[in-house]
DNA sequence: CCGAATCCGAGGTGATACTG
DNA sequence: CAGTATCACCTCGGATTCGG
């Protein structure tokens, strides 16, 4: 964390809007973080992560824990008992990547205040 | 950056997952990177921001240069001239949350060989 | 318990044409 | 130059139901 915005030059700007992209069209889904983040913790159920994800369907879920998998950033292990039990966890790759995201917690959490005005003082302009 | 995933205790993790839910909301969008990119270089006309952000509609600069503006990403300034010209540039807000990016930048690179690896795999066994 | 398949409505996205 | 308006599409997400 040495380089400032400033310091990039112009030309790989583009480039790395487009890799940001690459990421965020990974993990902007609506559930993957959520899912994410509980699977850092250790192993998860199936049905631990339906109740712990909140206002997630199966439908969803099923979907996230698929491109997660596919994208390497969850491990899904199956244990051949009955009844069937699946466990999911984060790989490694995964726990970076939250770290990662943490610096955009603390991006938001500084600036909350500042947006939550920003919007009223717009909506406020407007309703003149 | 100095606390690391496992650190975390499990009571926070919910709550940074919506924070970042928030800033992904926000600039999650298809666009908005882009556009604060462009921006973070200086002021910037409608119409070359129309070319440099490559594959985006009118209507789609324009929704977008409203939330940002509506949030306090960017300023709007309109000069008032023949024809008229108005200019956006990023705000010291916008700037910083492009810095927490570059973070996120760093992890796509370091690992998209791992994904497109994992991808493959995963394709790969599905095709048995 | 875990997941797949189908149906269906809501909202996001783009092409085009028009205005101050 | 800098938008706004309208429409048509199309993907996403939710509810439900069925299978291993």
């Amino acid at each position: 964390m040495s380089r400032s915005t400033t310091d990039v030059p112009a030309q790989v700007a583009g480039a790395d809007a487009c890799t940001v992209r690459e990421v965020l069209d990974r993990v902007g889904g609506k559930w993957s973080i959520g899912v994410i983040v509980e699977a850092s913790r250790g192993p998860v159920r199936f049905t631990e992560l339906e109740r712990a994800v909140e206002g997630i369907s199966r439908r969803m879920l099923t979907l996230t824990l698929r491109n997660l998998e596919r994208d390497g950033l969850l491990t899904r292990t199956v244990h051949p008992t009955v009844p069937p039990k699946v466990e999911y966890v984060a790989t490694p790759m995964a726990r970076e990547l939250y770290d990662a995201l943490l610096t955009l917690t603390t991006w938001a959490d500084r600036h909350r205040g500042d947006i939550a005005a920003a919007r009223h003082r717009y909506d406020e302009a407007r309703a003149d």
